[in-house]
DNA sequence: TTTACATATGATCAGTTGTTCATATGTAAA
DNA sequence: TTTACATATGAACAACTGATCATATGTAAA
């Protein structure tokens, strides 16, 4: 029944009630929202950042990411799982050793998204712009 | 000096020194680490996503926006001002109404690869990926 | 088995983030 | 100028996040 909007108009005002009629139908809803909103949280990170943009050029083991990045192995250790969780990462056992590598291309293309809107403003990003394939 | 590496490895005992080394020399700094997180911090919250989905569709105001998503005018505003400080959003002012619109199409790239990493798991990030563009 | 070692996990805590409520700003009509 | 209205901003607070330290697990050599 076409009253049911009007309640809507009590609590929110809106203005233009046909376009929000429209974008209302094409409306990503709150869980799949979030589920978008954690893949960017996962990325979120500086720690995260280094990790997987060291994994983008060679397989590591937890103690050569934590060499790398300058981070305690725990602390590396930690953030691997907050990855692997989000299967932005996979590993082999190979001994006593794990080695980490990115799960798929994915999260190289949204680096390159994100640099290339970063590249904007910041003359840096360009560089690695050409070194990530 | 050679000698200077070997302090680090007091504290952080690496295995593979030469694979540390070469991923080293071609790393990310913190401070360009932390630009990239924060674009990605920026998309990673469930309400930001919503208001930038819906802008995806059509430039809208903010009480617009806040019938959209269900959130509150005041909320809105606020997040709008964390999508305006990262050049994410950009608004035109007609009257008393402020419009607001996407800043360019890396969100909207940005988002498909998103969606394209969750049609992994997630049945409904499929339909997403035809609406935007 | 012990032992050593690579990594994972749990608890704690400070710092950050998002919402709400109250108040301020800016614009236009009266 | 008042008044109304669209939006912005500030303060306060609960919820969440990431680092650290301590401890546990799993693997392999001794």
């Amino acid at each position: 029944m076409a009253n049911e909007d009007r309640f809507d108009r009590c609590e929110i005002s809106c203005i233009h009630e046909e376009a929000v009629a429209a974008v209302k139908q094409t409306m990503i809803s709150d869980d799949e929202a979030q589920s978008l909103a954690d893949i960017f949280k996962t990325l979120a990170d500086r720690t995260r950042v280094k990790m997987l943009f060291a994994l983008m050029q060679k397989e590591l083991c937890v103690c050569d990411l934590a060499a790398v990045i300058g981070a305690s192995e725990s602390s590396v250790s930690h953030q691997l799982r907050i990855l692997r969780t989000n299967k932005l990462v996979r590993f082999r056992r190979d001994g006593k050793i794990l080695y980490y590598s990115l799960a798929d291309d994915h999260v190289i293309t949204l680096f390159r998204q994100a640099l290339e809107h970063a590249s904007h403003d910041e003359a840096w990003a360009a560089q690695f712009l050409d070194l990530i394939k």
